[in-house]
Order: C-alpha cells, then structure tokens, then sequence
DNA sequence: TCATCACCTGGAGA
DNA sequence: ATCTCCAGGTGAT
C-alpha cells in the first residue's frame, strides 16, 4: 500500500486528467460523480464520500511502475521532476461525458461546458458556505434534450453526447463490462459511439477502466513522439492519425514504453505542456 | 484506404 | 472594441 504522502496534488490534478476541480485557499474541490472530493497539501482528505485509496489508485505498485516506466530516460526525468504526479480512477460516466467534450475544444472551454451541465443537471451541495454540483448520472441525462444540451455550450458535440447517455441507458455501453474486457476490445466497443475515435476512448480506458496501457494520441503527444523519438516513432510523413496509423503506432508505444505506457504518457504530457506553459485549471 | 474539411463555442492574442 | 484564430478530435466526403 501506498502511502499518500507520495501524492502531490498539484500536479496531480493539473495533468489534463480531470476538468472539475477547483483551488479553494489551501484546498483542492473536485467533482467526481456524485462525490464531492476536497483535499488539501500536504495529501489530508478533508471531505470524501468514498476512501481515497480508490479515486488515486494507491493499490497501484508505484515503484515498480516508475522503475518500468523510468527504463526510457525521458520518462524517467519527467517523473523526478513531477513526482507525485498520479493517474487518477475516474467515474467512468463523467470521464466518458467529459472526453467527449473535449474533442476539438480547450480546457477552460471543457471545464465551462461540464460545469453548466453539472448546474443543470446535477444535484446541490454545500461545503463550507459553497455551492457545488455533483456530475449527473446517464438516468438523470436521460431525458436531457439536445436543446439542452446547447444551452450548456457543447456546440457539435451535444449530439454526440445524447447518443452516449442513450448508448450507457440501453445497455450497449457498460463500464463495469469494459473493465473486464482487454484493451483492444473494449477500445472498439467505445468507438462504436459516436463523437468517440481513438483517442478519446484512449482517455477513458486509461482514466477510468483501469487500463494502463492505454495511451491516448492527441497532437502534443504526436509532437512528443516527433520530437523526442523520431527515431522510434516515424509517423511516417502524414499528419493526420489515420485509424491504421494510430493502431501501428499504440502498438510500438506499448512495446517500447511497456504495459504501464499511460503513465509514461501522463509524465510526457505534463512535461511539454509545462514546457509550452499551457494553462491547467 | 487516405487526405481534407466542417464543426459550436468561447477565450486569447492582435 | 472588434476581429481572427485556435483549442488534448471526429465523422463525412
């Protein structure tokens, strides 16, 4: 077992993981599902409706994923600089919901469209004399109509996210299902949603259904793999990730990174982003 | 099979 | 103020 010590929130939570916390004086608030998270740093979890052990993965074997991962020297140097840097469990719902959003958008942006969704559609609570909004579940959204939808912002993507809602109330999608299913399988099961490709099933599988050799591709981590490994990852010329190239290209990063790839894409990620200083929330 | 392109919206930069 | 550009992609042509 972990110990939570080794967590450090800050980067933790301005990885590109989640969109619905919030720094509030010392402590971090976070949506997940219906719980409200409020933690602060040194790692003290100040409100929580389920035990923290869950939500940041401390039943994961640190040590031996950062020694595995560290084999690439990048990586390595990347998790020195961000220790404490942890993927987090996510609700599945709320993770899928928020990927789907996220395509073609910016953080502020996704932040903006999941928050008016939570004020809609999601239940009060108070903490400390704020108001927060749990994330709604895929029943509450049921009768969400597209119109509604709009009127939170999510543009284009509103209808991919009423197709999702029904996709999770109808059965075809079950997460607990997914999570038991290997990699390659349950990644074609979410792609059979529209709005979702490969990359944004990537961040739910990682993010949420516990597979860790997930390794979501999305321009920065195209430009990381241009940049740093050109040797190893020739994308050979294109720009554009067509669904072959994606495939060919997940397969050698798994073969070099190993079955802990997601993390080593969460430390290189970090990594650039800081290095560009893009905002986080 | 692959490359282009439109797509809602709001925030950032000119 | 007003405008343009672009943002952690995807589906249709």
């Amino acid at each position: 077992m972990q110990s939570t010590a080794t967590i450090n929130l800050n980067f933790t939570i301005n990885s590109g993981q989640v969109f619905l916390w919030e720094k509030i004086g010392e402590k971090w608030a976070g949506i997940n599902g219906n719980d409200l998270l409020v933690i602060k740093e040194p790692f003290q979890i100040i409100s929580s409706k389920k035990p923290a052990r869950h939500f940041f993965r401390l039943d994961d074997n640190q040590p031996r994923i950062l020694s595995r991962i560290g084999r690439d020297s990048l990586v390595g140097t990347a998790a020195r600089q961000f220790s404490g840097l942890r993927l987090m469990r996510q609700d599945p719902f709320q993770c899928y919901i928020s990927f789907i959003c996220s395509s073609n958008s910016s953080i502020q942006n996704i932040r903006n469209m999941l928050t008016r969704l939570c004020t809609k559609f999601g239940d009060k609570i108070e903490f400390e004399n704020r108001q927060f909004f749990t994330f709604p579940s895929a029943k509450r959204l049921s009768n969400a109509t597209t119109k509604d939808l709009l009127s939170c912002g999510l543009g284009f993507r509103a209808k991919y996210v009423k197709d999702a809602i029904r996709a999770v109330n109808t059965g075809k999608i079950e997460f607990e299902s997914l999570k038991k299913e290997d990699y390659g399988t349950a990644l074609e099961t979410l792609k059979t949603v529209k709005g979702v490709g490969n990359k944004i099933a990537d961040c739910i599988l990682l993010f949420s259904l516990d597979k860790l050799e997930s390794f979501p591709i999305d321009r920065w981590t195209q430009r990381i793999l241009q940049k740093y490994y050109p040797k190893i990852f020739y994308s050979s010329g294109g720009k554009s990730l067509t669904e072959k190239k994606y495939a060919n290209l997940h397969k050698k990063v798994v073969e070099y990174f190993g079955p802990y790839a997601g993390y080593s894409q969460q430390f290189l990620f970090k990594l650039e982003r800081d290095l560009n200083k893009k905002n986080w929330l």
